[in-house]
Parts: C-alpha cells; sequence; structure tokens
DNA sequence: CTGCCGATGAACATCGTTGTCATCTAGTGC
DNA sequence: GCACTAGATGACAACGATGTTCATCGGCAG
C-alpha cells in the first residue's frame, strides 16, 4: 500500500516523503470530508509527528492534482480523497458521510443551458445535501 | 424606490437605515455577485459613509432573510441580489455576470437520487460556469 | 416629541490560511 | 553505499476575512 501511495504522489509530481504517506493513509480510511485542522489534530493525536503547514500544503497540492475534493463550509474548507472520473455528491449533513454520483440528467441539462444562452462552459456542480438513512 | 427598499427591509425584519438602503440600491445595480469589501470600498469611494462592520452584518441579515445569494470564491464570500423561488445559476467567469435559471431536470435528479439511496433532502445545489457569447 | 431599543462603526479579537526561512531529506548520479 | 541538490518540512510570523465590543446614534411606535 505503501507502494501506491507512492505511485499516486509521484503521479501527482510530489516526493513521496513519510508525512505526505500519511495524509494520503488518513484519508484512505475515511468517507467524510476533513478540514486540514482537524486532520493535523488528529494524526498529532495518534502520535504521528506532522507540522500544520505540511498538512495544509500536501491537501492542497493533492486537491490540484485532482486526487482531492474540496467542500467549503462555514469558511473553512474540507478535503476527501474522490475518484478521479468527474461525479457529483450526496452529503449526509449529521455524520459527514460522502457518496459519489454519476448524473447523466445534470451533465445533459448543463449542455442544453449553456447551448440556448451561447455559452462555453467551463466547469459545472451539482451536489445534494440530506441526511442520511442511518442517522434519521 | 426607497419606498420598496424599505418595505423589503421590513419584511426582513429589519429597520430601514440610510446604510441599509445604500446597501440595498447598490445591489440593485448589479447582476455580478460582490464581495462585502468590495461593496464598502465602492460605497466609500462613492461618497456614501458606510462602515465596513455595518455592510458584512447587513449583507449577512439578507442573505439570512433569503433576499441574497451566496457564492463562495477564493476563500470569501460575495453576495447577490437573488429572486425569492428557488433557481439554480449560469455564471460567466469572465465578467461575473449571473443568470438564474430553472431546472426541472435537477429537481427530478435529486428526487430520484435520494429515494432511491434512502436520504432526506435538506438542499440542494447545481450551477454551470463559463464564459458567455459577449466574453468569447 | 420622547424614549426605547435596534443599529452603527471604530477598535479590537479571532480564526483559517499562507508566507518565511533555516534545516532536513528523497531521489539521482556516481 | 555516498555525496549532492532540488524539493520538502515545520516553528513561527503575517495576513485577510470575519466576529465581538461598546459607546453613541437614530428609526419609529406611542
Ligand atoms: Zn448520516
Ligand atoms: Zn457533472
Ligand atoms: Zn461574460
Ligand atoms: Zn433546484
Amino acid at each position: 500500500m505503501a507502494v501506491q501511495a507512492d505511485h499516486a504522489l509521484r503521479d501527482a509530481g510530489l516526493r513521496a516523503t513519510r508525512q505526505r504517506r500519511t495524509v494520503l493513509a488518513a484519508l484512505r480510511d475515511r468517507s467524510d470530508a476533513v478540514t486540514a485542522q482537524d486532520l493535523h489534530g488528529e494524526l498529532r493525536a495518534a502520535g504521528e509527528p506532522v507540522g500544520l503547514t505540511t498538512v495544509y500544503r500536501t491537501l492542497t497540492a493533492l486537491a490540484d492534482a485532482d486526487f482531492l475534493d474540496v467542500f467549503v463550509r462555514e469558511g473553512e474548507q474540507a478535503f476527501r480523497l474522490c475518484g478521479d472520473q468527474h461525479h457529483h455528491h450526496l452529503v449526509c449533513e449529521v455524520c459527514g458521510k460522502v457518496e459519489e454520483l454519476e448524473a447523466d440528467q445534470v451533465e445533459q441539462w448543463v449542455r442544453e443551458v449553456a447551448g440556448r444562452r451561447g455559452y462555453q462552459v467551463t466547469g459545472h456542480r451539482a451536489d445534494i445535501f440530506g441526511v442520511c438513512g442511518e442517522c434519521s
């Protein structure tokens, strides 16, 4: 697994350091989105010495390399390991769990609207928020 | 028009003050989203004495009352006067113009996905980003 | 007109995030 | 293995957006 992580980091144009492996491993273990500060706290608590600055930089770098999705909530950003193909999200607002979705209907809507209004699409976003079965 | 503004403020449970009328008027004059700081700067430049704190408070209050939509970009939030019924957005990334959209297909997608996965929906978001005809 | 209570705004506090820089280390070439 | 260098780290400072305080002001009901 460390090998896989190294590969992923390599692909992102990053050196495989102990800290980055640690961050990636922590991300693999969760299906919700984490804040840089929270992640830093957890790693520290788990006895993994990683600097806050490094956590920020690693998360940002991985997000730039499209390994992570970024969610903005209450003025801070949370990161989550996400599939590499285009997708949308279904987020539980209670437990924070995130499920990835395909949405052909949305893709079609985007094309239709853009075409009709003469826009050149550069991106779009479509996410659903709710409470999952376990939490309600 | 000052009367209309007063009505809107009343509806939001806010007193109609000179500063709030000024902020509302400034929002009516633009179809893009503004930052609290930018708006504050513009009002100052236009000779309208309004405190930064007040601009923040007014924008937040109006957004809480669903008079404004909030966009988050680059770590800061921008506000825009928006229609009062549910809608989505088509945003030009060059000139900042925002168009409001209906999206039956999206509404249906939301219901379908939530139903199939056993979620109780609390909200959703769907916006398209691109370059408008004039800007390309 | 008066009084009350919400509203204002300057100063200050907070918080997430990014910049700095001396030090360290992964990965390369030998 | 070994030395070298570009990239990475982390304690700390700095920054900008936003929240809070509090003395003062003014909208608006009576
Ligand atoms: Zn849940
Ligand atoms: Zn899509
Ligand atoms: Zn445009
Ligand atoms: Zn909708």
